[in-house]
Order: C-alpha cells, then sequence, then structure tokens
DNA sequence: AAGTGGTCTAGACCACGTA
DNA sequence: ACGTGGTCTAGACCACTTA
C-alpha cells in the first residue's frame, strides 16, 4: 500500500467515541434501553470520563440519548414533531394543542430588547402571561406571553384568583382581538434557572427560543417567547409533522 | 438579617461565573472587543480553566462571544436575522439573498430518512446540489438540495462542467417547475466536519438545521436540508410579509 | 446505602493563527 | 516562536434517584 496518509489531521478522540457510539445505538441498542455507566464506557473505550462525556453531550444535543442524574442514560426516542403553526393569524392555543395556562400577573421589568419588539414606553404596564406545551404528560415548552395593557381593553376588568385561571381569563380577552398577522424567529439559548426546571431539564440545557410577534391593524398585540427542548423538539412549520426527520436524515459522507 | 436562606442549592460554579461574565460584557466591553485569555480570567475567578471554559461555552452557544483558535476571545456583535422565508412558494434563491451555488453531482448513498422525505425509491437517481449562504463575506449556512431526477425532465440534457456552472444549470431547471408549497422543520444539531469546514466552525459545533420540503402538483420535487450556524444565525420566518425585525431580539431576562 | 450523572481541579500536550 | 483556544487525563467530591 505504500505511503497511505492516514490522517493528516487525527480526528478527536472524543469524535471517533462519537461516531462509534453512534453506530452503537443504531445497532445494539432499542429506544428506552439503559447504556452502561459513563465510568464503565470510559473504561471500556479506554478514554478518561471527561472525554467520553463530551461524546455523549454532542449525542444528547443531536436528540440520540437521554441523560438523568441518578438515573443512567437512555436511548431517546426520535425527535417529536411540534407544529409551531403556518401563517395561520390566530393565536396558539385557539385549537386543541396542548397550551395549559398557568399564571398572569403584571411584569414589572422587561429587557429593552422586549421592551422595542412590544413597542411600548418603559413604564407602561405590561401582563406576562405563563403557558406550558404539554405533550404526552412531557413538558415541551414554556411561553412568557406579554400583554401591554393598552392592547386588550377588557384587561383591567378581570378579577380571577392568581393561577391558571386568571392567566385563562386574560387569554379569553386576547382572543377576542382579531390578528392581522404574526411574525417569529427562532434562535438557540440555553435554558434560564426557572424555564429549565419547568422543562425537566438542568440549567443551561439548550433551548430553541421561538419569538412570537402578533399584529392587530393597531399594531403589536403582543409577544410571545416560548422556549422549547431543544433535545427533544422538532419545530415544525406547515402541515408534515408526520414525517420523521432525525439526524441521519443527511448523508454520512 | 437573621437567618437569610443563601441557597439552599448552591449555584454551580459556572453558572455563577457566567452570569457575572455577562454583566460584565454588558457594561464594560464592545463588540469586538477581545477578551482575557482564558488562562488569565480562569486566575483572575480563582477557578480552573475548565469550569471558565464551561461558562464560555455556553456564552458562545448564546451567540454573545465568539472564540477562535490560535486567535482569542471576542464579544459577539447580535445575532444577524436571516430570512428563511414564510409561505412564499417559490425557490430560495430567486430573489436575491445570498446564495451561492457550490457543486451538484449524483448522490449515491441516500438515508432512508431522506428516502422517506424524497418519496422516492432506493437506487433512483437523485441529485444532490450544494450551494452556501453567504452574507458580509460571512458563511452562514451550507445547504445540500436532494433532487430526484424524476422530478426536472431536462436534467439529463445538462453537460455543464462540475462546479458552481453546474449547480447554477440544475438550479435553473428546478426554477422552472411551479411550486404548489412547501413545509419546514428546524432543529438543533451538530455540524459534520465537512460542514463545520465551510461554516468556519470546529466539528460539533451547534447548528440550526433546517429540512425544506418542496412540492408541485406532482409530489415532493425536492427536499433541502440547510445547516446554519447557530451562535450566529436568528432564523426569521416573515409572515406578515412586509416586516422585518432587524435589531436584536433576543430576551435576556 | 448504593449507584448514577454533574461539577471541579490541576495539570499536560496539541492544533492553529499570527508575527 | 509564541500565544491562543481545543483536547485529554486521573483523580475528587457533590446532587440526585432508587431500592
Amino acid at each position: 500500500m505504500g505511503t497511505m496518509q492516514l490522517e493528516s489531521v487525527p480526528e478527536p478522540k472524543y469524535l471517533h467515541l462519537k461516531t462509534v457510539l453512534s453506530e452503537a445505538l443504531d445497532q445494539d441498542f432499542a429506544v428506552g434501553e439503559i447504556l452502561p455507566n459513563e465510568r464503565e464506557l470510559a473504561a471500556r473505550f479506554g478514554v478518561a470520563r471527561a472525554t467520553l462525556r463530551q461524546a455523549l453531550e454532542q449525542l444528547e444535543l443531536e436528540g440520540r440519548l437521554q441523560r438523568r442524574r441518578g438515573v443512567g442514560t437512555t436511548v431517546a426516542p426520535p425527535r417529536v414533531g411540534v407544529d409551531v403553526g403556518g401563517a395561520q393569524h390566530s393565536w396558539p392555543g385557539e385549537s386543541v394543542d396542548g397550551w395549559e395556562p398557568v399564571d398572569a400577573a403584571e411584569e414589572a421589568v422587561l429587557s429593552p430588547a422586549l421592551l422595542k419588539l412590544l413597542g411600548t414606553a418603559p413604564g407602561e404596564m405590561v401582563l406576562a402571561v405563563r403557558r406550558s406545551r404539554v405533550e404526552n404528560g412531557q413538558v415541551l415548552a414554556a411561553e412568557l406571553l406579554y400583554v401591554p395593557a393598552s392592547s386588550v381593553p377588557g384587561l383591567s376588568a378581570i378579577d380571577a384568583p392568581a393561577g391558571p385561571a386568571r392567566a385563562r381569563a386574560v387569554m379569553r380577552e386576547l382572543q377576542k382581538l382579531v390578528l392581522d398577522g404574526q411574525d417569529r424567529s427562532v434562535e438557540l439559548g440555553s435554558a434560564r434557572p426557572e424555564d429549565a426546571k419547568e422543562l425537566d431539564r438542568l440549567p443551561g440545557a439548550p433551548v430553541l427560543l421561538v419569538t412570537t410577534r402578533y399584529f392587530t391593524v393597531a399594531g403589536t398585540a403582543a409577544v410571545s417567547v416560548a422556549t422549547y427542548r431543544a433535545d427533544t423538539c422538532r419545530l415544525t412549520f406547515g402541515d408534515s409533522g408526520d414525517v420523521q426527520i432525525t439526524h441521519d436524515a443527511r448523508v454520512a459522507s
């Protein structure tokens, strides 16, 4: 074979480990199955635990593994396709899609970026409605829906007690508005401790931040910031929720 | 002050470090400014370098920092808002939006998931068009556009030499088709070494995978898998047509 | 109490960009 | 040649779940 170039740039161990594990997951493991613990895996592959963890972290990021402290590492099911709505000009939760009201309260401090999105002056009253998106008993997303008091006339009349009831009342008022349109953006973020708890993840876990602006003819009526678990969710736009698109949709060159 | 509960569950060091750094970034640093190197920062905060890196990693994930081997760590500009199209029924690249053809070639091996998306039988010829999305001299995304030969009649007549010319020729044929619709999904992934190189990132870097299916009345005409840099990109969906979010929409609670 | 993953340390060496 | 971030090691202890 002569001087076959092995690798001018040797692949890092954790990357090689990742592909080895990935293939093993496809061949030798079923969904939900528990992997050997990290110390044993590290020993079996002859690497330090930290190196093994680097591989596991990426596999978890890609939704192939699920790790829970005190329990173990399991093979994750394919990602859930979560519809985040196409061009439907409607408030989410009008149809049955898993949004559960949690609470509603006046929000005192708003980030400058959010104020700009809302188009409100600092100091103007803004209501924050908390909702959770639940599917199959799993919390997929936590949402904060910011509603300037000025955009909903009937808001001051609400006297429901704190908790889901009040959130529902605000949503009812909101849904009376005729929507003119919406725009959305998606970006990567890390879960704040608050959201992390609700999503059953550790703080800093990767999340998909979906920011939606709702318009009426009068202008911005509300802004929603939804925090989706990045490990388990695939956001879908349109009507192809049934089709599976997983990591291996890409050609393994 | 009595018995003020400090923290029943003490915050991990790297999280505290992250918030401290985050505040420092807002107050004491300008976009593009170079931070002290990791060894010095770690010493300054009295932690091990690995712990400091854990904090830096999350800040980079959130698009606040940019780290380059051999260079240093700099303060990142706000994320770019990248339009990935609303419900417009058009091929991307028809208007001027930064897509640059790279190459086109027959793709031999296709993953089962991709075959299912395309709706083609294994063995059927599928062309793969490579494109890059470039903005301000920066590669934001790498795309693979899979086109079954059956969906484009004029495909076999193409005899352009390999490279951008051939890719352009395929795109021209494709754009003759009348689109009936499309659906899209977004999920988190990690960059394959191949894409990583094109995106000027390390392998495994977090990316946003945008999978789009293009329909004609005859069925699925093509499937695009676009790999966006998650650190620098905020994907926008302009459902309301005219409106563009041009500023930083990040919500830092 | 035992076992799991999560955090943290204090080193070492490597790959890369720049001067 | 030097300084940077990236990889890797071999430990230790902690937080959490389950039995």
